[in-house]
DNA sequence: CTGTGTAAAGAACACCTGTTCTATGCCCAA
DNA sequence: TTGGGCATAGAACAGGTGTTCTTTACACAG
């Protein structure tokens, strides 16, 4: 099978974008403008040859009825296992194959699919003592995230400090041999720690902080 | 809850099947040609029952965004409308009966019901800018409120500042003729406004922070 | 009976959306 | 250079599609 043109591989995972966050196909005009393309035409073009290499399929004449081939039938994963407690000083609890089945977790809760938005490797963690309130994070809150060892630049993530033994949440820079943390709350002044000291355990999908 | 009537019951099995079958959301005239209905009137009409106790999710004027809220629509989830933002300077809109046609509302969201836990007058409102930061609210958070006059004491509350014509979010504790708004972050000074200067606008549920 | 609320029919409108047609520019082998 | 395949632009068309408006029918409480 040929390769995929820069632009029609932009298209495919637009397409997966989309889905994954509205529920439903794209139109041949989101497409053009979620991947600044000048014309419907064009989309279309690449749309055809999409499908006739495998990656889609279209029903003709019907609007949205583009479907992906590459499996990813959504099934709303709303209950999310809650495996436990965020705190400076102490270790996070580490997801594991046990941990996701939500059925055997002791804890759960129910969370929109807005929320998620399709991701696979999600669990919440309750948040204990004040440390985070620099990430406007406080005592109680729930954070849910993403289980990943890398992020990108500027995201929120749950960052395992080594020589402190501490857990907190921060926006990532990873800037030459050191990482920047940097504070939600922009009053406040970032964090440098050498590269070898972070361990980064997940990424923050959101907060949800609930009033009794 | 009310029970669905069962020309509902068999347009939410009809889409269901739909989806299963094609990949992708039915318009409303197959739900129309599919369950024999006689009008494209009376589907929207269902449909819009249906979308106002959770059991399914649309896009205003898009064509096939028929979200199915599979699995948990037993009273797990509730759609609740976010009717404005609130900011620093700007009067937060005041909920009407209008605005709780969930149906109607140009922007809304589903919420688990363990987190409105039952409560009617729900509603939400979309912050703008960092002049809550002290409440640990940020730009882009949603906050989910019950519509209420009047808090106890220590409950987190928008208030509308007369004077200052400010809306804001804080701890409010009344004293004498005084009221005291705590922020949440504790390294912060309180504020003392007299009490003919405030007006409380509703109850905080919850803080929803998403990451994108 | 009268009024009110719910449910439904049918039609019409305006916008959405897939499709198609023509024209243009580019690369590369003949 | 020439010609053909590839990729793109822009516009326009026809049918799809969500929405709304008016009218009708029915059940039920006052």
């Amino acid at each position: 099978m040929k390769g995929l043109s820069e632009k029609q591989e932009r298209i495919l995972s637009f397409i997966e974008r989309f889905i994954r966050e509205n529920g439903y196909p794209p139109s041949i005009r989101d497409i053009q403008a979620g991947c600044r393309i000048s014309s419907t035409s064009v989309v279309d073009y690449n749309l055809k040859i999409l499908e006739s290499r495998g990656y889609l399929q279209r029903s003709a004449e019907v609007s949205r009825s583009i479907r992906l081939n590459r499996g990813m039938h959504d099934d709303a994963m709303i209950n999310v296992p809650v495996i436990g407690v965020i705190a400076a000083g102490n270790p996070i609890p580490v997801p594991t194959a046990e941990t996701w089945d939500v059925t055997a977790a002791a804890e759960k809760m129910v969370v929109p699919r807005e929320l998620t938005r399709g991701r696979e490797a999600v669990y919440a963690l309750k948040v204990k003592g004040t440390s985070m309130i620099d990430a406007l994070i406080n005592d109680g809150d729930i954070v849910l995230l993403e289980h990943v060892s890398m992020v990108e630049n500027g995201e929120m993530a749950v960052v395992w400090l080594k020589d402190e033994k501490e857990a907190t949440l921060k926006r990532v820079y990873f800037e030459r041999d050191r990482v920047r943390l940097q504070p939600a709350n922009e009053q406040m002044q970032p964090i440098f720690v050498p590269l070898q000291n972070v361990a980064i355990q997940g990424r923050v999908i959101a907060v949800i902080r609930r009033f009794d």
